[in-house]
DNA sequence: AGGCAGGTTCTTA
DNA sequence: TAAGAACCTGCC
């Protein structure tokens, strides 16, 4: 179906944003995504118009709420003062189209255990990996082979160590062994979570074998979609120490500062932050 | 060859 | 409680 997207929508930042692991240029301009039992390529046609590889109604029952269409990310942006933030206000304009995606938690919490000490093209081989060797078929295509989901929870504690190995995984292996098990047993329950308040659900997430405050808070942002969550890495830590000195304004942006991260986050890994 | 990549755990004082 | 070391793997 084709649809036209007045609100920010960009393709191609929000793929390389570093919040989705499974959501990739194929080559020809359009993008494969990829997410819960679904899977697409959407492509862009002309300045706001967009060709969406799935039918009306799927896409106003899932991939609607998938793109968090109902949020204006552009009203969003205009909290930020040109004047008062300018390093904020430039990585928004920078980052304009950039959108956080509904995703799943049990994908995003594996997804992020995985990304620690790992650079994105690492994540998303490990990931690849996991969902070829334990994920179902969801879609074809000449150009980029068999999709796989993600694997559910018993699927993935099925896995033995050495199939874990297999997949890249490093000394993360057994964070994702443990977490898989703690899901399967019901000792975590990722869906009960979302009626926890922010403070409970971090301290959830911090008891998990390989889950720190950094990985928790990306759980929290892009798992649960609380928008208001900053995760700290060494990019935006970079960004704090040089641009920020004096604090960020945190206070000005929430409910909305992970929204302000992404700009922050995308902005900087492109500026090579010198001064 | 040695350092580093979207960190966390474990050890030590 | 707070630094420092160790940790898998792949890529420059």
């Amino acid at each position: 179906m084709i649809l036209r997207i007045e609100d920010d929508f960009d393709l191609k930042k929000i793929a390389d944003s570093g919040q989705c692991f499974r959501f990739n240029e194929c080559g020809d301009g359009s993008y494969s995504v990829s997410a819960f039992d679904k899977h697409m390529f959407v492509s862009e046609l002309d300045d706001n118009r967009y060709e969406f590889g799935c039918s009306k109604e799927e896409f106003e029952e899932f991939w609607k709420n998938y793109f968090d269409l109902s949020l204006s990310y552009k009203d969003i942006r205009r909290k930020i003062d040109k004047k008062k933030d300018p390093y904020l206000y430039a990585a928004s304009e920078f980052g304009k189209g950039i959108r956080i995606l509904r995703q799943n938690p049990w994908e995003m919490l594996i997804s992020f255990i995985i990304s620690q000490r790992k650079n994105i093209p690492a994540i998303k081989a490990s990931i690849e990996k996991l969902c070829k060797l334990a994920g179902e078929e969801i879609g074809e295509d000449e150009r980029v082979g068999i999709i796989y989901s993600f694997p559910t929870p018993d699927k993935l504690a099925a896995l033995s160590m050495e199939e874990l190995s297999s997949c890249s995984l490093g000394y993360r292996d057994k964070y994702v062994h443990q977490a898989a098990l703690d899901v399967c047993s019901g000792a975590v329950d990722l869906e009960s979570w979302v009626n926890l308040d922010d403070d409970a659900l971090m301290e959830k997430l911090l008891s998990l074998y390989g889950v720190g405050v950094k990985v928790a808070n990306c759980e929290i942002l892009f798992g649960y979609h609380r928008l208001d969550a900053f995760p700290k890495d060494v990019w935006i830590n970079r960004v704090l120490d040089l641009k920020y000195p004096d604090g960020f304004m945190f206070d000005e942006y929430a409910p909305y500062n992970g929204i302000m991260q992404q700009y922050l986050f995308f902005y900087s890994r492109m500026d090579g932050l010198t001064e």
